[in-house]
DNA sequence: GTCTATAGCCAGATAGAC
DNA sequence: GTCTATCTGGCTATAGAC
């Protein structure tokens, strides 16, 4: 049943996805999660019964498939994993530079502050990122790497792309992506 | 004047380290860090009349040193710069694993946290990846990479294994900074 | 310079009217 | 299902005895 009730839900959903990404799990509050998503304090009880927890876990959860689907929706124009490593970066600097160095990756900072002391939203990361790497190493697949070879380069390139990203918003600067463009080809040897 | 006071204040920022790098900038709560710290709550603010700022920048600085210095260190015995880096990643993996996953980078976290909306700990962690950046890059020079080239392959040898730290630390696993010892030697063509 | 007590505020969570 | 009022506890920071 699609109601006014599910708005309410996606706009609070919406709203911890941008919070959490500028603050980190701690660093965004249920106080500001309700004004950004314009909805009072009961409703989000309502629809997330197990708390910060739970509309934390489903944030990154849609933004992990927001990226999934970026990454599968350039793959299709790109015509090998360099051009399609550099696209997604493109793609990610610019979100970031518009964003004031604000936004980077929307779990980076979850994965840290989690990763010891709250499972639930450790996994979910986990999860996020192997989803990235598949999408990755399947493209590696594709153009011909073999399987155990094109793992190791998708998660070496993530993580390249990840600490370009860490990088360039410490430093309020696009150059540690561009140089991660440019590394990213020399790993695939192309 | 070396007194008591110097050892009070030495276990603040000692505690600050840990707590900050295990939890973030906003997860690392004043009153964990003076009981860790073994220190009443007005020393506190003795010692750091600038509060939690100043606290975590001094802690922040003090990573970031011994980090440069863990980097000098391992250079004398390196014999070319993928040498370094392989020991470097080694030395991180070894400290992430001892501590169960709950130390990576001492400051990817507040990086992330404070990209926007504190620039005194931007500035500060912009400062300590500069630092070491500098020092993989005087190692590329001195192994006979040209200047500019030696910059940006420093850029992307760190983004490599910031990004390796995040992805250990999400995915509870060594094998991302394993990955990542051999992409640089891809990446550095030997 | 060490330490306690507490102010003042905001967090996450809940109860219950409508 | 929407919304307000409120509870409890933790946070940073300060005041002031010793």
């Amino acid at each position: 049943m699609a109601g006014r009730g599910d708005a309410t839900r996606a706009r609070l959903i919406d709203a911890a996805r941008t919070l959490v990404e500028e603050r980190g799990y701690f660093g965004a509050g249920l106080n500001d999660v309700i004004a950004a998503g314009r909805a009072p304090r009961g409703s989000l009880y309502h629809h997330f019964p197990g708390g910060k927890d739970q509309l934390v876990a489903e944030a990154l959860a849609v933004s992990g498939r927001e990226v999934t689907e970026l990454i599968a929706g350039l793959a299709a124009e790109a015509s090998d994993t360099a051009e399609l490593i550099e696209a997604v970066l493109d793609a990610l600097a610019d979100r970031m530079e518009a964003a004031g160095y604000a936004k980077g990756c929307p779990i980076a900072a979850v994965a840290l502050e989690a990763a010891s002391g709250n499972d639930v939203l450790q996994r979910v990361c986990a999860d996020v990122y192997g989803g990235w790497e598949r999408a990755l190493a399947d493209r590696l697949i594709a153009d011909g790497h073999a399987p155990g070879r094109a793992d190791d380069l998708a998660g070496s390139l993530l993580a390249l792309v990840e600490g370009s990203l860490v990088l360039a918003r410490a430093q309020r600067s696009r150059t540690p992506v561009e140089r991660a463009r440019r590394s990213a080809r020399t790993m695939l040897g192309s």
